[in-house]
DNA sequence: GTTTGTTTTTAGAACGGTGCAAATTAAGTA
DNA sequence: TACTTAATTTGCACCGTTCTAAAAACAAAC
């Protein structure tokens, strides 16, 4: 024998056909039961394994999951793959991972490569430069399900996972108002990422229910979120009327701003709070320990994977829904304590 | 035209050949220019892409990495797979991810599972419980290369991408001796995990170089890296005499052992000294910060890629290799000051 | 020993691309 | 014009499965 077995070696070594050993292998009820157990006691013999290469072809189906983050290294979206390869894996399917780093081209070209490797459609979480979402339209175009998570866009008719930034952000920026803080910043990912215009508005929507004027000023986007965060504090710091309170679009960016705040020595929170998004384990650690809104990554991932499968199983009762996920503010040691307030007012 | 455009569909729109299509295609010398334009206007009309599996089936090729890691979720871990994702898919070839969650049985399900999906060949990490590798030797008999990164182990002979284990452990703990520490622990991973016993001789050895005898009750194996630590850690304490200094086998376990410390007021490094491995972004940001080893995660990930698609394209001139890439003691603040030590002493 | 009805098995066509040998066309030369 | 050579193009087989329709094998009934 050569390499791998195939069908055509276990048919031939049986003298029967490969349809034969075909339907034997897979149970089908007109195969002699002696036939039956020939088969499959030579297909264990010899570590028969089926070529899913061929059985893709043939069906048009690779059991394949593309999944395309923004950063598989920053704790969230490495925790959404975690759930993802999980509820995948237990299903059988498997899942293919790319990267975009925040690039719409690489995004472009990640997509592309995923629908050329044939995967049975697509996890995706936008980068912060997507504006154009063709690529996607052409996907779905050709009947190939594409389920967003976290980072989505309203133009697109395909089932979401997300949790309510709008809601959770208002609910941050009261906390801090209750606090006492009064001038709040908002340091965000550029102008178009629809999650962040989403916290932005809750944000925005908090100080004016709370007859506190929105300034330009406080409000400032960046586009890098890796490196911009630490220029963008240091022009907060240098306003003529310093903020007390900045509500951060994530957790990365609100640990680049409290580094900042710290090698200035301005205290957190007595001088200034900073409120941050999504609960990385690191939040929990940082020095004080960061108040933020927890998000379920995992089990965003996990719900991602679920929405996915079952639309592919059942294209029939397909319809595209939107998962809303529960968010939590977890209350640490960067914002003032609520009682402090009530003690000053 | 009915789903995804083929190469028959555009041979019958230009009544030509599917073979011309096919060589017109991958610019092959012998086709006439005219007809190489036109296939080629045709196809990016059509949004022609070549069908990966058929491509695979006939060349027996997949352009695909599997990946197995102990848990995606884990920064280090993480960011290897960002540097195979980066050096893979500028390479052509894609990766396809699993984790094993530290289990052996889901270790041996996930690579038959990537080997029944005819992935080229495997990068791994193995999991803390894998004793035995008869999975990845059956892969190797059938001629399917593996690379084994950071969790390796010995009785394999195929390439491997590591750090020094021993001698970075070695200089850790000779650091914490110089800072004045002498009763030093170490808590680590399992016995049989390689990583944890090499960088458990190395503090052995730095320990009796200096002339100080060991003792079994400052060393821990923790089968459960998640939780056991903590418990460890109260072991620790609870000793007639309290350890010094705790050397981690790796960066989340110093962070369970500096919060048991922290709850029972134990002064860090006043009191103890903590020592952690791997410089996940986190120790820079807990109090105190963590004196660290710091591995080149991204690096790691991106030369286990590397050396698999070289062995891949060039079988012939294979020979196993090992790169052992560097690592760098990072001082913060969870140890002793050195000058405290030279003035003491 | 036909006939009918079930089982059980089989050849052959897909799936979409690539490579080979052979065939066709075009161009060049005597 | 006929003949060689080079440039293009074309069927067709193959990769390993699955599925369909038809054939073969077998049993029971007349």
């Amino acid at each position: 024998m050569k390499g791998t077995p195939t069908l055509d070696d276990i048919a031939e070594a049986l003298h029967i056909s490969k349809a034969t050993v075909s339907r034997a292998l897979c149970d089908h009820p007109d195969v002699k039961p002696e036939t039956k157990q020939a088969v499959i006691a030579l297909a264990k013999k010899l570590n028969y394994e089926p070529n899913r290469l061929a059985q893709s072809l043939r069906s048009n189906k690779t059991y394949t999951i593309g999944v395309v983050v923004p950063e598989i290294a920053m704790h969230f979206f490495s925790s959404t793959l975690s759930g993802m390869q999980d509820y995948a894996l237990r299903h059988d399917y498997i899942i293919m991972v790319c990267q975009s780093m925040e690039s719409y081209q690489t995004e472009k070209i990640n997509v592309q490569k995923l629908a050329s490797n044939r995967v049975d459609g697509l996890l995706i979480s936008l980068s912060s430069e997507t504006r154009n979402v063709d690529h996607l339209r052409q996907l779905i175009e050709k009947k190939i399900p594409v389920v967003l998570f976290d980072r989505v866009c309203n133009d697109l008719d395909v089932s979401k996972v997300i949790v309510n930034d709008y809601d959770a952000a208002f609910k941050a920026v009261e906390y801090l108002i209750r606090t006492g803080c009064k001038r709040i910043a908002y340091v965000g990912g550029p102008r178009d990422l629809y999650i962040s215009a989403q916290r932005e508005q809750g944000y925005l929507d908090a100080l004016r229910k709370n007859n506190i004027a929105p300034s330009e000023d406080w409000i400032i986007h960046c586009k890098d979120l890796h490196t911009e965060p630490v220029g963008a504090t240091q022009q907060l710091l240098d306003l003529p009327h310093m903020p007390d309170a900045i509500f951060c679009m994530n957790d990365p960016i609100a640990i680049q701003v409290m580094q900042v705040l710290k090698e200035q020595n301005v205290r957190i929170p007595d001088e200034i709070s900073v409120i941050g998004f999504t609960n990385e384990p690191v939040s929990n650690f940082i020095e004080p320990s960061l108040t933020t809104v927890s998000q379920p990554s995992y089990e965003m991932g996990r719900t991602a994977a679920k929405l996915f499968i079952e639309q592919l199983e059942h294209p029939e009762s397909f319809k595209p829904i939107t998962k809303v996920l529960p968010t939590e503010l977890i209350i640490r040691n960067s914002t003032r304590k609520l009682f402090h307030n009530v003690l000053e007012t």
